[in-house]
DNA sequence: ACGTAACTGA
DNA sequence: TCAGTTACGT
């Protein structure tokens, strides 16, 4: 028997808002420790991982650990049946193939429940291993989903270079050339506004800009973004979710054909 | 060198998206009297005259005359990047190919640069001769907006029609015909808000809709535009463009067959 | 600001 | 004839 009650509804759907244009099905994990979801793109180019800890819940209860297989594109139609306010209600009968949403309103004087047919989808779950990174950047999210948006309207790839100084996102296209530089800047009035770099070594990574653009899509759910990056590694796109867990965007840099892309 | 510190820098784009539903390419004339353009519609019927003066900018420097040939859609995609509040400053090394748009955010902690290759662009600088008009009408930018607007969607022409009470707008079309006539109004609180009506003679020009509100996408440079008639001169459409100068639009009347369209 | 609809160029 | 681009309406 599972039964996952959050009261703050909104955060299931912008979770989903964020993730189905990357993903269309995927496996959603619930343990005692909390709901998770790990799932390629369906180009297998990007990865996302969602976790929300069990602690976040109003209410959970998952007696044994349980994967559901769902189209992201019909939860997103569910959730959008759900008031911001609502209260989300999640859940599932053991051996059941269905899974049952169910949304109260604030005032309780309206419950609707809204029941799936479950998919069988395979996936390999990878372990993501904890890694050192070279540069780690802390920024305004609606900053770095301005900057991707701006850059993806002159070139295809962002090049991020990493100083003490701050990061660059740099890119060039038919038209010409961009570089858009953020000092770092901790003395804002509000930490939210600050952008922080903590670096050991400085890194330049070149990636599509079709992808970050879509991981800002989770922007919504934190007012900052972290961007960890290593050279070789995949960059870490990630944005907490408040007193629950986080989303994590995983993309493998692009490797460089043509080194001049990454002269200043 | 060239060098042009623009710090509302939102006028700049303003600017250009009032060009560039106009004009695909044009030469940008940079003197030491300031940044001007002057350039022919695609369809060489409309021309557009633009002034920023250099007292405007709050750093000019420009060595020597330049004429700089660019694509407006590629500008105009370049100061998308720009945000409302961004200092804008222009750049161009003697002898170089390329232009460099550089973009400030309020607080400095972010700052882009656009470079951008420079094109051949031939044209004629026309020679505008000041005249003297029949009537001179002054009325509010959004009310010329929406009457352009309004009388597109009935008609393919607008007559324009001046007498000392006021100015009518007209047009027919399959289903019927409009008439909007906007009195003499100087009596309004607010300056801006007023309709002036300037005529030496009695004044009824036919025009096509379609320039007339590709000429109104100026309207948020200024609360107010001023329409120049004279019989078999070209309409001048003016947007001031505060303490910097004007952008106007210029357009061949159309010579009517049907002498009909011009009653009332 | 986005999505759609119409137009133009290939 | 189709696709890209551009303008308009929501």
């Amino acid at each position: 028997m599972l039964e996952l009650r959050l009261v703050q509804g909104s955060l299931l759907k912008k979770v989903m808002e964020a993730i189905k244009d990357l993903v269309t099905d995927a496996n959603f994990d619930c343990s005692a420790t909390g709901f998770s979801l790990q799932a390629m793109d369906s180009s297998h180019v990007a990865l996302v991982s969602l976790l929300l800890r069990s602690e976040g819940f109003e209410h959970y209860r998952c007696d044994r650990n349980l994967s559901m297989g769902m189209n992201l594109n019909n939860i997103s139609k569910m959730l959008k049946c759900a008031g911001n306010d609502d209260i989300i209600t999640l859940k599932a009968d053991d051996g059941s193939d269905t899974v049952t949403f169910m949304f109260e309103s604030p005032t309780q004087d309206k419950i609707a429940d809204f029941e799936m047919k479950l998919m069988d989808i395979e996936s390999e779950h990878l372990g993501i291993p904890e890694a050192e990174y070279h540069a780690i950047v802390r920024m305004p999210s609606s900053e770095f989903a301005r900057i991707c948006k701006d850059l993806s309207s002159i070139g295809d790839t962002v090049v991020i270079s990493v100083t003490k100084e701050g990061v660059k996102f740099s890119t060039r296209g038919d038209i010409g050339t961009a570089n858009v530089v953020c000092r770092q800047n901790t003395t804002v009035d509000k930490p939210e506004e600050a952008t922080i770099i903590e670096m050991n070594e400085p890194v330049s990574l070149t990636f599509a800009l079709r992808y970050m653009n879509s991981f800002t899509k989770a922007s919504p759910l934190s007012s900052t973004v972290t961007i960890s990056l290593s050279s070789e590694l995949p960059v870490v796109v990630e944005y907490k979710i408040a007193e629950m867990g986080y989303i994590r965007f995983y993309l493998a840099p692009k490797i460089e054909e043509d080194e001049e892309d990454n002269n200043s």
